[in-house]
DNA sequence: CGGGCTTTTGAGGAATTTCAACGTATGTGG
DNA sequence: CCACATACGTTGAAATTCCTCAAAAGCCCG
């Protein structure tokens, strides 16, 4: 913990500055964003290819290596992200330094939705990633047009809302057993949603990451793994994949049956 | 715990049949709805006085005896509501009886929301409530002539995730006097924000329900509160209600400073 | 006034954290 | 190519917070 910035959590104003923001192309032939590899997963399967081309003038893109920061909680939320590669989390932090991530995102995942002018978490990559940016000014000047992609986000918005309730029912009432085969499934159905395989799941997240997001100690979470590891139920395999070898059982196991 | 039915969290299928529901009347010269008390507070505040009438086509008035249920996890999402007075608690069960509030109800919040079709969670009122309710179906229908309820569903939707988040933070990083502080000054920035006085609060919530939105126990509740009342930093007054003797001192005691 | 419910208080125990040390991987520079 | 630094992961032992079990006290309402 120790290795963590003390920094409080509402006083900074950090926004990635974003040299590397790539504009895109203007409708130079077919807006890219018809080509977009997460089309289908985010909120642009709302509109048609044409409509499409508008969103593609209000956007870019932007590279993040592993462990950079998008923004931090405080911030003016200047702009809302779409995940297209890599993976992203967000996280709250206390005044001494103790962290919550509240969530981890992947491509297709959006990024950004605050009422609020002001970031309400911080972001960063978690492994090397490209994100799409929005102008939220822009973007939301759009919505007015597009009815159908606002009523894409309040789904959106809906389904972050069951997630993050499932992840209260984790947080308040599991123990570290189940917190951590909850956590398994959560991102074995996660892959297969998005259309990758669901089985040997990669875990491209470190242990104090876990820790941080089910509310344990890195260590609490090494020794549970190491129990399941043991007991057969998971295999940890080369290249941070996991089996797991017995879902309905780690199944049983996270809801504590 | 053990007087908790032990049902299942996803087996159930309840929705109140609510014998209680009144039709309202036809626009029998001005909506009710424009004379609402939680009109302001609500979604509804988006729509003119004559749009308004188009709502109250699709909804009804539902009564609730202090503990009565609304409707299970599960059950199918035929209904939206709106709280019109009283209090609602939601929450989700493990098999075992555990249980995890996701989230206290008060005038002007809105219940409901949910992509797929059956209600992530339950509902219950925690004193004697009415709301006001809505067939999904129809209102759908009827934001797809006003986007701008959408976009103020939207804006809710958004603000219920940032309290989601913060309430991850409260269950998965903090101490029980954090959890309590945090919780006191919850309740009072509500309070005020829906125009009620906010500091002798009021406070309708067992040390039971309190136990389950923090993911303490009952008895752990009780003797953090103990400890806030003997310290000075609360006063427990007659009629549930609390008053917060050194506001400052309670918010930095809920960030752990 | 008595019964049922919620709240409080106490004592002991258990899960998890803390502190500390060691092991393992990965990359850098000599 | 190897030594070294750095980050991440594992394991152990002690400490602590919170939970469990138990009982008494307070409160509400018929």
């Amino acid at each position: 913990m120790a290795d963590r910035p003390l920094t409080g959590s509402n006083d900074r104003s950090f926004e990635n500055t974003l040299r590397d923001a790539i504009p895109r192309p203007q409708s130079a032939g077919g807006s890219p964003c018809a080509a977009c590899p997460v089309r289908d997963l985010s909120f642009c399967n709302a509109l048609t290819d044409e409509e499409l081309d508008h969103l593609n003038r209000v956007s870019s893109d932007v590279s993040l290596t592993s462990g950079q920061s998008l923004f931090d909680e405080g911030a003016p939320a200047d702009h809302v992200y779409n995940v297209t590669t890599g993976a992203m989390k967000v996280y709250k932090l206390l005044s001494d330094g103790r962290r919550q991530i509240t969530g981890f995102l992947f491509p297709g995942d959006f990024l950004g939705l605050a009422t609020r002018d002001a970031y309400a978490y911080s972001a960063e990559s978690i492994c090397s990633t490209t994100l799409c940016r929005f102008n939220r000014q822009k973007l939301e000047n759009l919505l007015k047009d597009f009815p159908k992609v606002e009523r894409r986000l309040l789904g959106i918005a809906s389904d972050e809302l069951a997630l993050a309730q499932d992840q209260m029912l984790i947080l308040g009432r599991k123990t570290a057993k189940e917190k951590i085969a909850s956590f398994l499934l959560m991102l074995s159905n996660r892959a297969q949603k998005s259309g990758n395989k669901s089985n040997p799941i990669s875990l491209p997240i470190t242990r104090t990451d876990m820790a941080d997001f089910l509310g344990l100690t890195t260590e609490t979470v090494s020794r549970t793994i190491t129990q399941l590891k043991t007991s057969g139920m998971i295999t940890l395999m080369s290249g941070n994949e996991v089996r797991l070898e017995n879902r309905d059982a780690l199944e049983d196991m996270a809801e504590g049956e």
